[in-house]
DNA sequence: GTCCAGGCGTTTATCGATAATCTATAATAC
DNA sequence: GTATTATAGATTATCGATAAACGCCTGGAC
């Protein structure tokens, strides 16, 4: 059960169903979801460990706000690991780009149709298991820790970055890892 | 109480006092902290999600083994991070190298006695002042998570590794950085 | 009108007990 | 003799209740 709490609050948290600083009432949820106290006070530990909200003793638990610098540092981050395992992905002797193609074709549907939530969708997936084919579990951590501060961006300024020209930055990270060009896939994935 | 209790516990696991494998058991553990059930699962928890144990349900928990490919890759990536931390830290307009002084000091110091145990030590304070000066709580933060899977290692190859060789890296770097030569501060540091 | 003390409701932190589940051992069947 | 099924012990997961801490609000002093 607290593995399934957690599991919703998060998605409430990344859908933005809680803003950042909205308190997080222990025996309110634990009412809503017809638990105890317990499995709510560990989910929300589970989640300040992981970032998505603050605790202060006895003043409780609300969702944690982002600020700009942050969600620079973040992305600069971001940036850096999908380098990297760009470049440790092209190297790999038994490379499988089936679900890589499938994530392009996604974004550039969605990107086609102006399906924003779709597109957000797809990108996560082709970002995700790009750093996943680098093999390196310690990457692909790090990489799930970032995805706190920087998809609100995402949905934020949906508006002001042009979707369609992005969504052309993919295939060309794809293909030169099908190359195994390394150099240019790590170089792209920096850039984008 | 649960603070202090998980704080107890991760001391433990970097001593080495609890192995990889180790069982932790809730209810001893609340026995010998005087304390219920409760505040220990909540500390297990966080250390899970810290990545220092592992729980499966109706298993227990368990310190994390480290594997050493995992181990290679922490160290990749630590380096990453210290190079870009050293690049921004460089660019710093009002720096602050103090404390990064007495850190190469006592590390000149600990290796020249011979002394592992205070190596480790200041050789830690000096990595993490620097990171902690590019001002970047991203950086800090995945900095301080990758200390899990290293710090480990650092030990066990206290006898492998000349401490006196690599001791002697830690200057340049520091004047590196006084002279605001971001590239070469975030090149050496990556290389160390 | 402003400031401080104390009371009150809300919420967190912890407790002790119970239910559910797993592991290892023992018993039974074939 | 091996495999399958009970049983027992240990441990986790959850519950309901209580204690402790916090913040707000009221009332009185000045």
């Amino acid at each position: 059960m607290g593995r399934e709490i957690r599991d919703v609050l998060l998605r409430r948290i990344l859908e933005g169903k809680y803003q950042p600083g909205d308190r997080l009432v222990e025996l309110q949820l634990a009412a809503e979801f017809h638990t105890s106290q317990g499995p709510v006070r560990e989910a929300l530990r589970e989640l300040e460990a992981l970032g998505y909200v603050e605790t202060a003793p006895h003043r409780g638990t609300r969702v944690r706000a982002v600020s700009p610098t942050e969600m620079r540092d973040a992305y600069r981050l971001r940036a850096l690991l999908e380098r990297e395992a760009a470049i440790a992905a092209a190297q790999a002797p038994d490379p499988d780009w089936e679900k890589m193609r499938g994530a392009v074709a996604g974004i550039e549907r969605a990107a086609a149709a102006g399906n924003v939530r779709g597109y957000v969708r797809y990108d996560e997936m082709f970002h995700r298991t790009l750093v996943a084919r680098s093999r390196s579990p310690v990457l692909l951590r790090h990489w799930d820790l970032l995805l706190v501060p920087t998809r609100i961006l995402v949905v934020l300024r949906s508006g002001v970055v042009d979707v369609a020209t992005i969504a052309k930055e993919h295939r060309p990270i794809l293909e030169a890892l099908e190359r195994h060009d390394a150099a240019l896939a790590g170089q792209l994935a920096y850039d984008h």
